[in-house]
DNA sequence: GTTGACCTTCCCATTGTGGGAAGGTGCAGG
DNA sequence: CCTGCACCTTCCCACAATGGGAAGGTCAAC
């Protein structure tokens, strides 16, 4: 099947697709005579176990760890679980740290009147040079 | 004071302050005649503010909002209040998809033995394909 | 003077994704 | 047969925010 069917039915990009397999992440696609590239069923779970993985915040570089702990048939469920705790533990830190930053926020948020008074706690807080700051909660 | 100095009253990096400068973010920092930049307290308090909206996980474009509204004295808090709880709400959602993964990442590695034996329900779950799919949980 | 710690600008890499150009392919309808 | 349209190909650019590092200027201390 064409590319941007293997794309619909697994929710990754055709673009994304190219590109897993121009970093090495996935084998190379089969290719027809007119040089599209060819995929199978085998190819599409593939896709799916990329796309499952990418949603569970995985980043390629443990997807690609995964794949191939997937593929290898022999290895350890240990080491399988202990990426995913890795992660689960990554997820948690990042999470400590935004609760803390919401804290912080909705305190700010609450004492801000939030009409067309002019003072505002939110920005003479933010102004306010602090020793102690969570460092680190960017976005996305 | 040098750029070196009022990155470290700021702990925002030299790179980070000239990176602010170039895109607009900051104004033009004056220079000695020697070209090198020169920062006012005022220059610094400006870096620390930013530093803090940053921490706050605030993009910089946000922090550039939030800098126009701090510099103007005579807006409404009620703009202050909305950019804050537009990042709150946002923060929110990304705080219930992680949870979310979290949770399916919990149960998968609690059913795996984490041992010797290479049965591992995680990948058995990773490849199973599914429809409803938490999307978007991404790395810092 | 030389050394070392600064400063300057400029370019490159990262992570993962999308946009879009320029060109080839394949099929359907006129 | 031609035309159009939907698809495919590769290639380059952009994003957000940050760090690394090169090549060169400056300054202070020894």
């Amino acid at each position: 099947m064409n590319i941007g069917q293997a794309s619909e039915q697994t929710g990754v990009s055709a673009k994304m697709i190219r590109y897993y397999e121009s970093i090495g992440l996935l084998p190379s696609a089969a290719r027809r005579e007119n040089g599209y590239r060819d995929y199978s069923d085998q190819d599409v779970a593939v896709l799916q176990f990329v796309r499952r993985t990418r949603d569970l915040g995985f980043s390629l570089e443990e997807v690609s760890a995964l794949l191939a702990l997937w593929t290898d048939k022999k290895r350890p469920s240990r080491e399988v679980k202990r990426l995913a705790e890795t992660h689960i533990a990554d997820l948690e830190r990042r999470m400590r740290e935004m609760r803390a930053v919401m804290k912080t926020l909705r305190q700010l948020a609450q004492h801000c009147h939030g009409d067309e008074r002019s003072d505002c706690p939110i920005l003479d807080d933010l102004a306010k040079p602090r020793a102690a700051n969570a460092k680190k909660v960017r976005r996305r």
